[in-house]
DNA sequence: AACTATTTATAAGA
DNA sequence: TTCTTATAAATAGTT
C-alpha cells in the first residue's frame, strides 16, 4: 500500500522502522475501532468461547465461521494444503531452472525445453521493447538539452560579446572562439554541449550509461527479482 | 474500501455482519503480524499498551493482546509466512516462464534471461543424455534378444530335423526355409528374431517407439511435471 | 468461495 | 515533522 511493494520483513532502518510503525499502528488502531464498531460486543462473547476452544493449536482462527465441522482441523488442513501447493511450485521450478531433472523423462524434458524456449522468447523481445523505449526517450532527452545548450551558448556569446570580459574570466589570455566558451560554461555549471555525435548506447560496456538507464525503474523493483528467502 | 462506502455503525444484518466480521478480522491480524515484523518487537510492547486502551470491546484486541496464548497467533504467524513465501514464489515462476514482466527492468530481465538460458542447456544435455542411456540399454537388450532368438531357432531347427513336421504346423506344403520359421516362431508365440539392420530411432516420427521409450520412466513421475492444481 | 470496483492505507517524497 | 501523491492492499457488494 504505498509506492512500491513492501518486503515482508523488519525494516532496518531505524527512523523508516519508526515511522512505518507509527502509520500503521494508526491503521490497526483504526481498523480495531471500525471493526468493533461495525460488528460490535453482541457476539463478542460467543465468539470468544468458541476461540478458546482453538486456542491451543489452531492455525488460523479464520474458519471461525464454520459451525459443523471441526474448525482446527479444517484450519490444519488448509495449512497443509497451502504447504503442499508450495512445495509442487518449488519443486516445478527447481527443474525449470535445470535442477533435479532426474526424475523426469523424455517428455517432461521436451516440455520443459519448450516452455523454456518460449519463455525465452517472451523476454527478450520484452527486453528489447524496454530498452528501444529507453532509448528513444534519452534521445528526446538529448534532443531536449542540446535545445538548452544552444540557448545558453547563445545568451553567453550575447553577454561576452557586450561586456569584452573573456580576458578576466579566466587565468591566461587564451582565445576566445567558440570552443572555449564552452568551456567556460561548464566550469560555471551551465549545461555542458552536448556532442551531436554520441549516439547513447545501450549495453554492457559502459557503466555509467547503464546504471543511468536502469536508475529510473531500480527504486520499485528492488528485490522482485530474487526474494532473499529463495536464495 | 470496497464497493460502496460504510457508516461507521453496527451492521443490523446478521449475516452481513459476521461475512464483514471474518473479512476484517483477517486483515486485522495479517496487518497485526505485518507490524510486528516490519517494525519487530522492540516497539510491539508499547503498540500492545497502547491497544490495550482500546480493548474494552475491540476484536482485535483478543488476537493482539494476548500475551500468554499466543500459540494461535503464531500459528496464524507460520501461515502467512508460508503464504507470502508462495506468493513470491508464484510470481518468479512467473516471470521465468514469460508472464508479467512488465515490472521488471533490464537488469532483472537479463538475469531471467540468462538463467533460462542456462537452464536450457541443462535440460538438453539431460535429454540427450538420457537418450543416449536408454538407446544403449535397448541396443543392450537388442543384442540379449537376437542371441536368444538364434538360440531357439537352433533348438527348432532340431526339433525339425529329429521330427520332419514340418508339414502338419502350417495348412499347406510350403517351403521350409530359414525365413518361414521365423513365421513359424512369430505365430506360435515365439520371439521374433529382430532385424539386424533395424537400427532403433529416437525421434517423434514413431509414435510406438517413442510410447515404448518412456515407458519405463511415466510410472514414477506421474504429475511431477505440472502438478495438477497448477492447472 | 471467488471476483472486482472502490475505498482505504501507506511508502516515498516534498 | 506533516502534507501530498502514487500505488498497493483491503474489502463491500456481487455472483
Amino acid at each position: 500500500m504505498g509506492r512500491g511493494r513492501v518486503e515482508l520483513k523488519r525494516i532496518e532502518n531505524k527512523i523508516n522502522r519508526q515511522v512505518t510503525f507509527a502509520k500503521r499502528r494508526n491503521g490497526l488502531l483504526k481498523k480495531a475501532y471500525e471493526l468493533s464498531v461495525l460488528c460490535d460486543a453482541e457476539e463478542t462473547g460467543s465468539m470468544l468461547k468458541t476461540l478458546e476452544r482453538y486456542q491451543k493449536c489452531s492455525y488460523g482462527s479464520l474458519e471461525i465461521n464454520n459451525p459443523g465441522k471441526d474448525i482446527e482441523q479444517s484450519s490444519y488442513r488448509e495449512y497443509l494444503k497451502l504447504k503442499s501447493k508450495y512445495e509442487s511450485l518449488q519443486r516445478y521450478q527447481r527443474q525449470l531452472l535445470g535442477d533435479e531433472l532426474g526424475p523426469l523423462n523424455i517428455n517432461d524434458l521436451e516440455h520443459i525445453e519448450h516452455q523454456l524456449e518460449t519463455s525465452l522468447k517472451h523476454i527478450r523481445s520484452t527486453r528489447t521493447q524496454v530498452m528501444l523505449d529507453q532509448l528513444s526517450d534519452l534521445q528526446g532527452k538529448e534532443k531536449l538539452m542540446l535545445d538548452a545548450n544552444k540557448a545558453l551558448e547563445r545568451k553567453l556569446e550575447e553577454i561576452y560579446a557586450a561586456n569584452h570580459l573573456q580576458q578576466s574570466w579566466v587565468g591566461g589570455g587564451e582565445q576566445s572562439n567558440t570552443y572555449n566558451h564552452h568551456q567556460h560554461a561548464q566550469s560555471q555549471g551551465f549545461f555542458q554541449p552536448l556532442d551531436c555525435n554520441s549516439t547513447l548506447q545501450i549495453g554492457y560496456g559502459d557503466p555509467v550509461s547503464s546504471s543511468q538507464m536502469t536508475a529510473a525503474t531500480d527504486v520499485q523493483n528492488v528485490n522482485s527479482l530474487v526474494p532473499g528467502w529463495m536464495l
